[in-house]
Formats: C-alpha cells, sequence, structure tokens
DNA sequence: TTAATTTTGTACAGATCAGTAAAGAATGGA
DNA sequence: TCCATTCTTTACTGATCTGTACAAAATTAA
C-alpha cells in the first residue's frame, strides 16, 4: 500500500553505478545523483538512504553485472591460456575505447580513499577473492591437462596472474601505447 | 626585495603532498592544505597557484623523492631475482604498516578521474616508464648473465612485472591477508 | 626616508555540499 | 468515503567549497 515509486529501483542504482564509476565517489555530488537518475532529492534519500548506502548498492551493482560478465568469459571453450589472454585483450578493447579512463569500479574503489570504509573495502574484496577463484580454477585445469607447466603452486599462479590484469587496468588508465599493455598480456600469459 | 617568505617552499609541497596521498585529490580541501602546510590562504594562492598547480607539485616531488627510492632499491648489489623480489616485499611492508592505507600516490592520481588532466597524467606516465626502464635494464643484466631465462623479450617480461607489481599494491589496500600479497610476489618472481 | 615590491592575514564572494523537514499527491484497505 | 501509508516536490539548513580582494607588514634599492 503507499503511492507507488515512479521510477525502477535498478535503474536508478545502473545510473548511479555509472556515474560513481565516471567520476569516483567524492566527486560525485548528491545533486549529480539526482539529475542523472532523474529522481528529486526526497525520492533519492527515501530510496537509497544516503550517498554512501548508493554507492555501496552501486558497488554490488557492478559486481552483478560487469564482474560476472567477466567470470562467465573465463567459463567459455578454448584452451586455459587464450581463455586469460582474451581476458586482458578484452579489457585493453573496453578500456582504451573509453573516452573517460573510467577502468574498472571495484579497482577504483579500492583506490579511492575517501568513500573506502569497511564495507566498501568488504565488497571489493569479494570481487577480487572471485576472480581469483576463477583463475585458480583455470590454472587448475590446466596443469591437468598438461597446458601449462606443474611446477608451480596453481595459486601462486593465478594470484600473480590476477595482479598483472590489475596492473594492467591502472596502466589502461593513462597510457595510450597499446603495444605496452600487449606485452603486459603476452608476458602475463608466457608466465603461465 | 620585497617581503621574504616566511615558510619553506620545500616544506609546504612535501606536507602537501602527504595530504594528496592521504586523502585523493578531491577530498583534499584548500582549508586542509592550509591547516597541514601553516600557510594563509593568500600565501597558498600566491606560491603554488591554484589547488591543482600545487596537486602537480606535489605529484612531481613524490617522483623526485618516493619513486626515485624505489629505482635506488633496484640499483642495491644482489641478483636480479632477490632485488626485484626485495622491491615487492618491501612494498608489501610499507603499505600494511600504514594504517591509512595510501599505497602509492602515483597509482592513485593515475585511478582518481577527478583531479586527472592531462598534465597530471604525463606526471604519471614519466613515473610508470621510468620504473619499467629500470626493471628492464634489470632483466637484461639477469639474461646476459643467465640468471634468467633468454626465451623471451625482456621488456615483455619487464613489463608483465611492473603491472604485477602495480596490481599488488592494489590488492594491498583492501587486502590484509599477508599471504595472497607474498604468493603474488613469489609467483612474478618465478615468472621471471 | 621614500618608493617599489612581495608576502601575509583576513574578510569576503558566490557556489555548492549532504542531508532534512514538511506539505501535497497517489495508492490500498476498511 | 475516509484513513493509513508511501512517495514526490520544494524549500531550506548550516556547513563547506575554491578562489579573490585588499590592506598591513616586511623587505631592498635608491
Amino acid at each position: 500500500m503507499g503511492r507507488p515509486r515512479e521510477f525502477s529501483d535498478e535503474a536508478a542504482v545502473d545510473a548511479a553505478m555509472e556515474l560513481f564509476w565516471e567520476k569516483g565517489y567524492e566527486a560525485t555530488s548528491t545533486q549529480d545523483l539526482c539529475s542523472r537518475t532523474g529522481l528529486g532529492r526526497g525520492s533519492l534519500y527515501n530510496a537509497f538512504g544516503s550517498k554512501h548506502r548508493l554507492y555501496e548498492t552501486a558497488i554490488r551493482r557492478y559486481a552483478d553485472t560487469k564482474g560476472e560478465a567477466q567470470l562467465a568469459m573465463l567459463a567459455e571453450p578454448g584452451s586455459v591460456r587464450d581463455r586469460l589472454r582474451d581476458l586482458m585483450l578484452g579489457v585493453i578493447d573496453a578500456d582504451m575505447a573509453d573516452p573517460g579512463r573510467r577502468g574498472c569500479l571495484a579497482l577504483n574503489a579500492a583506490s579511492e580513499t575517501s568513500g573506502r570504509t569497511e564495507a566498501v573495502a568488504g565488497l571489493v574484496r569479494r570481487q577480487f577473492t572471485d576472480l581469483e577463484q576463477a583463475i585458480l580454477r583455470l590454472v587448475e585445469v590446466g596443469q591437468s591437462t598438461g597446458e601449462l607447466a606443474s611446477d608451480r603452486p596453481p595459486l601462486q599462479v593465478a594470484r600473480a596472474f590476477q595482479s598483472a590484469y590489475y596492473g594492467l587496468r591502472v596502466l589502461a588508465k593513462v597510457t595510450g601505447d597499446r603495444q605496452a599493455l600487449l606485452d603486459v598480456v603476452e608476458g602475463a600469459v608466457a608466465a603461465l
């Protein structure tokens, strides 16, 4: 009962996610959020509580959409090396095509001191470990089929690869040198 | 001629650097900068022009001090593997000991959309390529002495290692899991 | 001593900040 | 119809934001 909402919560969170992704937490004003979502201040605060709570919600949405899409990409058919290479090549294309150089919202949230409460850090950590586990499973498959050398602990291999992946995304924020990024990819794939 | 400054430019820039490092560009107010440097608004604007110009100056100072210290660490005696491992182990200790989880100012400046003008991106890029070149030289030494395998392009190896290094610093911002970070180190060093 | 120059401190501008209060509008149920 | 409930809109709070204006203070050169 009561007056029904005139907006879709999902669409509003999507809009907020895009905005936090573009500008970061601190630089995004509640006025920006109202304009972008189309909500009035009252509606926004009534629905989401505060700027920071909406930030958390946006990060959760990011994990459920963009993060999951990344994990799904790793589940596609193909050799382990190809799948891990495609993961990196995909972000090179995506990141370099984006004029705003938004990068990855989870990485941005990890970097920015400003909105990084323990709640936010926890959400980011979860995305990090989800990717780590997905990569780990691939490395284990590769080692068991003989595609990859089995002389190193799979978790170590996975974690080093994941770290290179995150470094790649940060590098892509300031460099226009595609070859440098491709070198990271080939270097990281060769190291598997 | 004219009235002499009552403060040291260097000390003021150092203080501003610390503040931008802790809080990021957007979240640092000019009032914060005045308090931390001890300057009045007039003096601060007279000496540094604007918040953003001071930010650039602070990033330059970071490169000249912290960045150079990192490069110097790579020039110490020891095997190539040991020196590259020590670089990573050093930041694990430093980053985890820092309660504010400031990480690396250059990486933060790369990540934060807010203050990232082309001037800032250029300063960050320079620090990135300086480190890349230092790592490259080490890889070349390692390959020529036979310490490292010579079957891969040194630049590719160096860039992949550098990327893992940056990823490590981002991971250190949100994780308290030292073993995960040590796995990155051993994985990246084993990949050389 | 006077003039030119620079720094300092303070007050201020105008805008924007996150969040709230309250009145009116739209619904479902009694 | 009338009430309880929820949402929308608007106005507002008090604080804070970056940057500037300007007069007083401190210096050097003439």
